[in-house]
DNA sequence: GCCCGAATTTACCGCGAGTAACATTTTCGG
DNA sequence: CCGAAAATGTTACTCGCGGTAAATTCGGGC
């Protein structure tokens, strides 16, 4: 049993998302046929581990996001299908959010997070003629994560709401403001 | 020492704000003269104190905001002003903010405590023109609230900004969309 | 003074993260 | 082919913290 970091990995996330996002260390060691200390030695500790997996979810999304993206020109369009594109991610790997999500308790890590989910967004909206100041994207970027993940979480628990009706929702709420900086004034 | 309510809490605030927000039952308990078993009598267990300390976070911005109207008349105006006075109440109370917000690890707490600040913003959406489903308005506020949420955060760990820049930078972004439902058309 | 019930403290349990020390296999120089 | 050392795996442990049961003290009626 050689179990390399990528195995690991998997058997975290199919433990993640069939035992739900509170898994323990040692059942995600037993689930790749492990014991303790080799996770351990192999990928670190639990918040190395929240680490990884937010690599792989962020990936994800951005694939399912570049995913919706096609076939859609017009910008909204385009920013209501990333939306969509964003949720039906989310919703294909319920558990593994709620577990990066989660695994936060050091603010540092969540900065982390979030500052690698930001790094692009802020590259957009600083093309943006509208966006003189970097800190204006920074803000921004941060909004809209925050507001992706709280409507993300309560949609997930509570489902009251239809999945394209949310991706229209939040589109009517913060697109407005983007499209008004996207405006050469 | 008959240790009310009262003055539990007031412990909890006091050795939070000043121990920081990853504070213990223990440290909590001691800090109001008091032992553990007391401490779990008169408030009940962690969540219960999340959910205590929430209220008077919840209550303290919500004061926050009104001092912050006096003297705005114009909309806009208004929810710039009170974006200052929610980022001026949380920074007033950093530790107790993440104390709250790191405290969650149970989704059903969250969401009750999204929903319970949710509340009387949904109510003011429905009663806008331009928003007919209520489901909409739910969404919007939660997308609010993780904006202001995942904004403030950010802000207070690395102070990229000043107040006022960041509360006129969501503004920025949220208020056109808002705008726009207020209209009727 | 004595006993009984209530308030309190001490001492404990459970659980999960993380690790030290021990065992086992593999590898490589002679 | 053999012995040593390095790598890999396992068991068994510590520690910290949330939560609680059992021991203990305190007060009040007879």
């Amino acid at each position: 049993m050689l179990a390399s970091r990528e195995q690991l990995l998997d058997a975290a996330e199919r433990v993640i998302a069939e035992q739900g996002p509170d898994a323990t260390m040692e059942e995600i060691a037993a689930a790749a046929t492990v014991t303790k200390p080799i996770l351990y030695r192999t990928v670190g500790d639990r918040a190395a581990l929240v680490n990884a997996l937010s690599e792989t979810m962020i990936d994800r999304i951005s694939t399912a996001i570049g995913d919706a993206l096609t076939g859609h020109t017009q910008p909204r369009e385009q920013f209501e299908a990333a939306v969509r594109g964003y949720l039906s991610a989310v919703d294909a790997d319920r558990n593994l959010f709620l577990f990066v999500n989660a695994g936060r308790q050091d603010t540092n890590e969540l900065r982390r997070l979030v500052d690698r989910s930001a790094t692009l967004m802020i590259e957009l909206f600083t093309a943006a003629p509208g966006l003189q100041t970097p800190t204006t994207a920074r803000t921004w970027a941060y909004s809209i994560l925050g507001a992706f993940q709280v409507v993300t979480v309560m949609w997930l628990g509570s489902d009251y709401s239809d999945r394209n009706t949310v991706a229209a929702d939040l589109t009517a709420l913060l697109w407005p403001g983007i499209e008004l900086a996207g405006r050469a004034d």
